[in-house]
RNA sequence: GCGGUGGUAGUUCAGUUGGUUAGAAUACCGCCCUGUCACGGCGGGGGUCGCGAGUUCGAGUCUCGUCCACCGCGCCA
């Protein structure tokens, strides 16, 4: 239909006489000539109307509204001094139409598209407009180029992609399953996969060595800026590998897909343990664009006369006194905002936020008449202070405190602006604890999946039991992770009946997996990025839906299908299902 | 499930202490206009103030409930 895109052409063209097709972008009728911008997914372009030299194709440009779908022939023409537009990448020249066709017409547009405050859901419900921005186009292109590079890079490295079955059984990622009933099996569902976990291990089992798969995951759980309930990871599995060997894999991949998408990265990235991280800041996903690392202290408040500090500071296994030094922060920080850093940990369960201001005179706070003299002293050292500096502290029972005291770490960084969005900072997370202890000490959960390797099973203290399991993280974000499986059947029954699974449970959840490990399973590993969410941080995104051509909003329904949606009493039967509830009426809607 | 923010013309917004017929820009319709590029000029149509109750002589404005969207918590890699 076409001879050309809108922004092929340039002054080497003038004199050609070419077709192109799109959309009116914007017309301006001067009652004589005519003037219309047309679109296509490559630029802009201005096409020229004008009786004089053609009355058809005037006469057609008259009735022309916005995202009119048009056919244009004419001749390439160089514009007058004085008339280029150099705005547009075409300024220089323009189209004279000797041949116009509406192919389609438009209703008027319910948004203005390009208006950058225009509401995301009316945008939702119309998707297709909002896809036909120039901006949108460019996210796309570049999740294609790498995804395709992405493929690339491991069919070069001898990876084979396969696909894995959609409807499924249950794998226990640990979040809740997304069911589809079954019609042939009246009472019994299917589940979407929550990642391809077990098949990638069943395709190692037979033999395929290396494996990738640019897969869809399901998750029901709710929704936020950077999650969706159906997402995309790049999924991949290697067999006979050190765990050195799949973060390599990892990180050559990466170098890929960022180097497609105009970003040169060094690789190796830097490693943390996942203990060191929860030190210093408070979580296994630590943001390293700014420094601000919480320091221990605990060990300072033992004499304490504070009976709540010193009470604390006895039980140094669970407990924890963590100090935030933030340089210069007590003349950059007014006492409001102090008060207001308050109240946003307190919404992560701090109790407080005790803090001490070094001024010219010394120290200033209340907890100081609580410490020793030496103490004092002690802590003006490790933490290096300097009159200026303002020294926040968290304390309690650890997990709360590395939680409160690790998103105040952010939280600083942000106000004080000490983020450099431009910069990419990777950094694996290593050595995570195979178990997580949950209420008490009884119910042992897998901090990664169970079918992780321990590193040390035999271990009697639970907790010290380190998994071969690693995360990437960039910015704060985590990218994905992955681990060394267990390939032997006796380690695999044992971390099942450590996390309180039933022979019959596993049987009946894992048996295909059980009796593949008895037919020589090779030693295997993996890991997963997420592809989204990887997408979102190379092109600067603040939602992940930005990267998705029709994602769900937060309460996990789409606007533009309305799904999801009740279905016909015909079907229900077919599968047995009766619905208990009546639906909410969408009387809204 | 919980906390916060928002919802007024197709869209983006304004709307004072509760007070006359709810405004602007843009889009839309009509007329005019041969060099604009966010073209311009004149005129016009367009509102269940998210929805439902309540308080009041009177509600876009106050109260309660509810729905939708977004951000976060819980949940979830």
């Amino acid at each position: 239909m076409r001879t050309h895109y809108c922004t092929d052409l340039d002054q080497n063209s003038v004199g050609e006489e070419v077709t192109l097709a799109g959309w009116v972008n914007s017309y301006r009728d001067h009652g004589g000539v005519i003037f219309i911008d047309l679109r296509d997914k490559s630029g802009l372009i201005q096409l020229v109307c004008d009786p004089a030299d053609s009355t058809d194709a005037h006469k057609t440009a008259s009735t022309v509204r916005d995202e009119f779908v048009l056919i244009a022939k004419g001749k390439v023409r160089l514009r007058k001094e004085g008339l280029e537009n150099p705005r547009l990448k075409t300024g220089k020249i323009e189209v004279v139409v000797d041949s116009l066709r509406v192919e389609n017409r438009s209703d008027p547009l319910p948004f203005t598209m390009g208006d950058p405050n225009v509401g995301e859901d009316i945008r939702l419900k119309y998707r297709y407009l909002d896809l036909r921005r120039e901006d949108m186009f460019k996210t796309f292109e570049l999740r294609s180029k790498a995804a395709i590079a992405a493929r690339n890079l491991l069919d070069s490295l001898g990876f084979l992609e396969v696909e894995t079955p959609i409807l499924t059984k249950s794998t226990p990622e640990g979040a809740r399953d997304y069911l589809v009933p079954s019609r042939v099996h009246n009472g019994e569902f299917y589940a979407l996969p929550q990642s391809p976990q077990l098949f990638k291990q069943l395709l190692m089992i037979g033999g395929f060595d290396r494996y990738f798969q640019i897969a869809k995951c399901f998750r029901d759980e709710d929704l936020r800026a950077d999650r969706q309930p159906e997402f995309t990871q790049i999924d991949v599995e290697m067999s006979f590998c050190t765990q050195e060997d799949v973060m390599g894999v990892a990180e050559d991949l990466l170098k890929a897909v960022f180097s497609a998408c105009g970003h040169e990265i060094k690789t190796p990235f830097k490693r943390i343990t996942y203990r060191e991280s929860m030190e210093k800041y408070g979580n296994d996903r630590p943001d390293l664009r700014f420094s601000l690392e919480l320091s221990d202290v605990i060990d300072l408040f033992e004499n304490c006369e504070s009976p709540i500090f010193a009470q604390i500071a006895q039980y140094k296994k669970l407990n924890r006194i963590k100090a935030l030094k933030v340089p210069g922060g007590d003349t950059l920080f007014s006492r409001k905002t102090i008060k207001e850093l308050e109240s946003f940990v307190s919404r992560f369960g701090a109790k407080g936020l005790a803090y001490i201001q070094v001024k010219e005179e010394g120290l200033k706070g209340p907890i100081l008449k609580f410490l020793p003299e030496d103490a004092v002293e002690t802590m003006k050292s490790r933490l290096d202070l300097q009159v200026g500096d303002i020294v926040f502290f968290g304390a309690g029972e650890r997990k709360i405190v590395w939680d409160y005291m690790g998103r105040l770490r952010t939280e600083v960084a942000r106000r004080l602006d000490l983020i450099d969005d431009n910069r990419f900072e990777f950094v694996w997370v290593i050595d995570f604890p195979m178990f997580e202890l949950e209420e008490g000490e009884l119910h042992l959960k897998a901090l990664h999946h169970p079918f992780t390797m321990p590193k040390n099973i035999d271990e009697d203290d639970l907790e010290a039991i380190d998994s071969m399991a690693y995360d990437v993280v960039l910015n704060g974000i985590e990218l994905g992770g992955g681990s060394i499986r267990i390939h032997k059947l006796d380690i695999q029954q044992k971390v099942f009946k450590m996390l309180g699974i039933s022979d019959e449970e596993a049987e009946e959840k894992f048996g295909f997996l059980l009796d593949a490990l008895r037919f020589g399973a090779p030693p295997h590993g993996g890991f997963a990025l997420g592809f989204d969410r990887l997408m979102m941080l190379i092109d600067k995104k603040e939602s992940i839906r930005d990267v998705i051509a029709f994602p769900k909003t937060q309460s996990a329904t789409c606007l533009l299908t309305r799904a999801p949606g009740p279905v016909e009493e015909e079907q229900l039967k077919e599968l047995g299902i009766r619905i208990r509830k009546q639906p909410k009426t969408d009387a809204s809607k």
